[in-house]
This record gives structure tokens, sequence and C-alpha cells, in this order.
DNA sequence: TAGCTATTTAGAATATTTTCTAAATAGCTA
DNA sequence: TAGCTATTTAGAAAATATTCTAAATAGCTA
């Protein structure tokens, strides 16, 4: 945790584009896997360094691991880029 | 232009500290190395990333280089994590 | 114009990131 | 349990990022 890690992960193109797929839902590494042109090795450094950075969580079923986005990590940012950019002061916590 | 640049930029803890600071209004280079432990060529090198990101963007004045946050790329960063973390379909355009 | 002051650029050292191949782990399935 | 299938880990190579010192640029000011 940190938005250090958090903006790191999201400063990769492939890991964007990993987060836009999981958009519609989980999906396992192998399906991730698929939609690019590397190797599931470099998927799975990929897929770390998005579980480090809380972007993603994963389900174990059977001998598959899901991957699911994490919109509350996605929501911090947003605040924090929210406070940076300032001036909505009328936008009071309720 | 890109997401890569811009998240490459947001993701160093001392160019979001700079960004921080620019949030009360504009700061010369001097000023704003000036609240940091490093060489005026190392701020310098921060200055360019983010400048290259159009995170900030430069007015110059007597030999002054003033940096100013540019809030309408916080903005598209924004939008970009508001579709990814989607479920908002309420949120009409208007 | 000579010398300041503010800032950037160049070049080099070190650290970090990204990718691959090969090997390891772990859970199914026959 | 033997062998699959799915995924990760280890180690190494190549690329990129961060920092420094030293030098360059550029605009004031006396």
């Amino acid at each position: 945790m940190g938005f250090a890690e958090t903006f790191k992960a999201l400063a990769d193109p492939i890991r964007r584009d990993i987060l836009t797929l999981l958009r519609s839902g989980r999906l396992s590494a192998g399906e991730i896997g698929s939609h690019f042109d590397m190797t599931g090795a470099t998927i799975s450094y990929h897929l770390g360094i998005l579980k480090k950075a809380d972007l993603v969580f994963e389900q174990r079923e059977k001998n598959f691991i899901y991957y699911e986005l994490n919109t509350s990590v996605v929501e911090e940012v947003m605040l924090w880029l929210s406070d940076l950019r300032g001036g909505n002061e009328h936008a009071e916590k309720k």
C-alpha cells in the first residue's frame, strides 16, 4: 500500500490493459495471458505487481488463480487526485 | 501525452510532493528545490518529467521559471480511473 | 559589458524494471 | 500415485530511471 506502488503499477501499459480486461469480471492468469504476446512468467510478474499495489486480488479455485479488480484502491487514487486538483470545495463530505 | 508518462511521473514520491506544493499556487524552480534535500539539477530533472507528462507548465519571467499545476491532465487521469472503476452508470454525461 | 543569479544540460555511476528461459510448486485427474 | 495443467519463482540480460558533479545557457543588474 502506498501511492508509489499504485502509480508505479499503473504506469505500465500492459498492466493498464490487464486492469481494463478485468473491468468486465475476473479472469484466470492463463486467460489474461492469452491476450498478450508474452510468456506466462512475464504475465505472472505483472500480476504480482498489480497484486502488491492492491489493484487486484486473487481467488484460488481448483488449480486456477482468478484475478479480480480491486475498485477500492482505484477510488483511493481518485481521491488523492481530486485533492490535488483542489477547487471543488463545495464537494462536502456527507 | 499518454497515460504511461503521466502515471510514471506520478509514481515518484518527490514528484508527487512537488505537485502537492503547487496546489497552493505557482513556484519557481528554486523555491521548489528549497523544499528538498537534492541538487538543483535533480529537481530540474523531476520538473522535466512532470512537464513532459503535462502535469505542470512553466511560465518564464525575469530570469525565473515558474511552475504551475495543470489540473486538466489530473482530470483526465481521474476520468480514466473512473471508467476503470465502472459501475457509476447513472453518472450521465450532461 | 562583466559578473551575478537561476536554471538546465551532459555525462557517468548506481539502482530499478522488464523480459526471457528454465526449473519449481501445487492441485487435479486417470 | 504418475503425469497433467496452471501458475509462480529464480536467475540473468537488457533497458530505463535516478542521482550526482561539472559545465553550459540565459537573462538581470551595476
